[in-house]
DNA sequence: AACTATAATTGGAATAGTTCTTGATATCGT
DNA sequence: ACGATATCAAGAACTATTCCAATTATAGTT
């Protein structure tokens, strides 16, 4: 028996379990391609992808996927105005500039050390669970 | 011909025309109610209350309406996750704080002399055309 | 390995918010 | 008053998402 050649494929390896969700083949298919095209895909646009692996993958079933993914913290949701759903593998603290030109949208982090509540007047008590940041507009050429 | 008592309503005025857009009666009712109701209403709750108004405005027209104020620069239109949009009379640059327990929105400003590109890492070139900021938690009764 | 209980998947139907369409109505400029 | 244009009303249509019921897969147990 020949040993077998170190794979030059580029796939991600995708654990049995994460956070504590097991994952079957149709998770472990949306969660990898999350990983792979780190464009903000909805979940029509996962659909139609992982179709190439899974071939008899519904849509319904995406869905659940990328819910069960969110609940357990593995990716995160993104809403721009009320457009479709976006699903994104950056866990980190970030907010979203959709560049209007082009589509795209562009991950933007904090810079280090900023404190949300040193930026606004939050209400006295507030605990803040969630953020939500989302510009819009344009890349200028420069 | 008895001169007319000053009106003890709260009413607000509103002229025949703001920003290049011509008040009818319902875009007139509709703002009206954004103005006195400041809960960030939906377009439906638009429509049930304003119907006190104009009984025959449909549910169309409110969303015409709003979205011509919106348009305008008037009015904001509000996004939570995927839900119901909602609409703002506020003008400033603002965020909002949605309570997890009462479902309050409350207006979040930012503190003055803030500028969004100290916090963010914006990409190289962006102009911003639009910003919003949702927080969601709750507020820790003290 | 077979058995059972539980969880996940599928495909289609249902839902909800919003937009579109069409004909009627109001408004503006002449 | 008249024609051109904008707005409105009512309901149909659309779309993203969720729900449902039946099937299939999985994990744990014997």
């Amino acid at each position: 028996m020949v040993s077998k050649a170190p794979e030059i494929s580029t796939e991600i390896e995708i654990p049995d379990e994460i956070s504590g969700l097991r994952m079957t083949a149709q998770r472990r298919e949306v969660y990898r391609l999350l990983q792979q095209e780190r464009n903000h895909p909805t979940a029509n646009e996962v659909f139609m992808r992982v179709k190439d692996r899974l071939p008899n993958i519904s849509l319904a079933t995406v869905y659940n996927c990328l819910e069960a993914l969110v609940q357990h913290g593995i990716i995160r949701q993104v809403n721009f105005e009320r457009e479709s759903s976006r699903y994104c593998p950056n866990l980190s603290e970030h907010g979203h500039f959709h560049d209007a030109t082009t589509g795209i949208i562009h991950d933007v982090d904090f810079k280090p050390g900023v404190n949300l509540a040193d930026v606004l007047n939050l209400p006295p008590g507030a605990v803040i669970e969630d953020i939500e940041i989302t510009l819009r507009g344009k890349l200028a050429s420069i």
